[in-house]
DNA sequence: AATGAATGAGCTTTCATTCAT
DNA sequence: GATGAATGAAAGCTCATTCAT
């Protein structure tokens, strides 16, 4: 039962709701999965009643949605950004720079959004996903590149996705493993930016 | 939909309904994710009562486990027969190409299973499919490999999974789209083969 | 656990649900109103549970609707068979004998109409009802009827929905009752007839 | 009770909340009902918060009651003022003259209560209002009228009731209306003081 | 091989209401 | 004179499942 942290700072109960309910929401989504999760677990974990639920957020999906936004805006100034920038190597590669921090910094919701794409689809919140995707997908890849090197783009991206969560069970510290990731997708850029004229 | 008298014979609505089951469910997990599934939206498409599918499957994730056997089946024979080859470049690279087979023929199956992997994983169907993977990992990386070529195995096997249906929507011949996402993770596989040695 | 009335007859238990369904939402859509009926008082009424009240009908919206067709028949059929008839006072005074008659027998719902519109309305169900008034109405009235007299006629069809019910806690019996309801509608709608003219 | 700067200009925001909370009530309860209508959306109407309603209203309830108040008066002073008077002919017109003068007063409220009696009947504030009927046909009848007399009197009260809405559609100046379904109602109740003895 | 009827548990959502501020 | 935050109760509805026939 939650006591609050007293002396000096205290706030925590008062105000930060909403905030505790997107915390609560984020684990369980990502525990169970979106469906599977319903409004009154989320309560009973933040020990206030399912209508309370219902002061902050319109609908389930909105609490869903709210999630989303705080990994969006990462990603669309990541994109933004990478528009402005001239399509040089260096530039891809400090892209999946960004993104490799942006990933580690979201980490649990980059988890539940690959574990829970088909649930998330029909959202509405989902196509926004895979359209930031593909426009990542864009700034990595030659306009003209062959479909070899279309996946390795791909491939670049999503192996920073996968191999997020399938480390985890595997020994080494957590910044040598981002390291060794972001190293892979490098790799496959890299390649990728030579093009089939490659040796 | 629903073609009946082909050719001569006829066939269809008798012995086959535990197939349609199967078939209509994995088109509905596909599309709307497990949970979002109903029993009565699998009756409905195939004009039966929900009870008609309790004579066939014990409950509804036993419908999931059968399609699971189906995808299951040559995974497991794929490592079976792994295991017994020598861990040679030559080896893995085989292993790749029948993986991408098994891919291209239970696509929609992978497909499913990429999608749901959260709405999946309490099912206690979910664990095989990961500990699967861990040993289709097993069998492509060296022993002794560093993170960086763990993760370009990883990262091969995830790809194929990712490039099937990333490139759905890009334009192209199937077959072509397969060959350049097997190719691919042959690189990255032939990479983490040499080790990181390699000039 | 049902006790059914065994031997010859039977039935009741077995198959009727629907009708029971039926009678006791009338009996409370009534009484309470039909948004402060609640579907579990329904089922509690019936001993079952509100899930067996979704077998039968699709939403409560769909009770109230099976409700109406019961009334619409005879109103259609009713309504139907007055516009093949000669527009002449002794077809008018029919069609009050045969409304009242319908009325009598469907008393119940008349009045849970009456008392209801506010509620049924928005339901695109109570827009049927106020188009057979209407058609009623054109039936009695001349059609060049000055505004008179076509009050005349919708009192003579509302007099009817009202004494059904204001009459209910008045000394006497429903038998002559009717007959007085009945003939102030036929002077209404004779005095109608014979148009602005009379003496 | 509210102090306001009184005198002049200004007022607005200021001491008409309640009245303007008691025009969107009636105006919503009207359209949709009084079991429908929500406290959130009356609320929203105003632009205030829910809370605010239960400053200037003890209860849902209340609002209505409060609404039945201003249709009680003048219903209340007729019938005291028709108490006091012979019971001729004469007297009757009067009170339908009277009548009809407050319906189209108070048009929305009528139709309100026309059309929510079963949702109102429960609330303790209709009794009343049926009770207010009853007197009404007691001062329009002759005590020793027979029972068609009787529904002429209701026939007269009800008419004015569903003439107002029911002409709604139907062309024509409402002044015109209005004195058309008066000039029935007097007409009814005219006969009905005759009595049974007319020819 | 399949249906008709039903259940129990649970879901998302809404409502009238309260109260400290 | 009003708000922000929350509650308890209930609503309509859906689901996986059962079982006699």
């Amino acid at each position: 039962m939650g006591g609050d942290t007293v002396d000096g700072i205290k706030r925590q109960r008062r105000g930060d709701t909403r905030q505790r309910i997107q915390d609560v929401a984020l684990e369980l989504f990502s525990e169970h999965g979106y469906e599977k999760t319903s409004l009154r677990e989320i309560a009973e974990h933040l020990d206030v009643t399912k209508a309370a639920l219902y002061y902050h957020f319109k609908t389930k999906e909105d609490i869903l949605k709210s999630l989303f936004q705080d990994l969006s805006k990462p990603m669309d100034e990541l994109i933004e950004w990478g528009r402005h920038q001239p399509r040089t190597l260096a530039t891809k590669q400090e892209i999946l720079h960004r993104y490799s921090n942006a990933l580690a910094d979201a980490a649990p919701l980059f988890r539940f959004m690959q574990e829970n794409q088909a649930a998330v689809r029909e959202l509405r919140t989902g196509e926004d996903f895979k359209d930031r995707m593909i426009r990542m997908i864009d700034l990595l890849k030659e306009p003209d590149a062959d479909l070899t090197n279309q996946v390795r783009c791909i491939s670049a991206l999503f192996s920073m996705h996968a191999g997020m969560f399938m480390l985890k069970d595997v020994e080494g510290d957590p910044e040598e493993k981002r390291k060794a990731i972001l190293e892979v997708a490098v790799d496959l850029v890299t390649q990728a930016h030579s093009g089939p004229a490659a040796p």
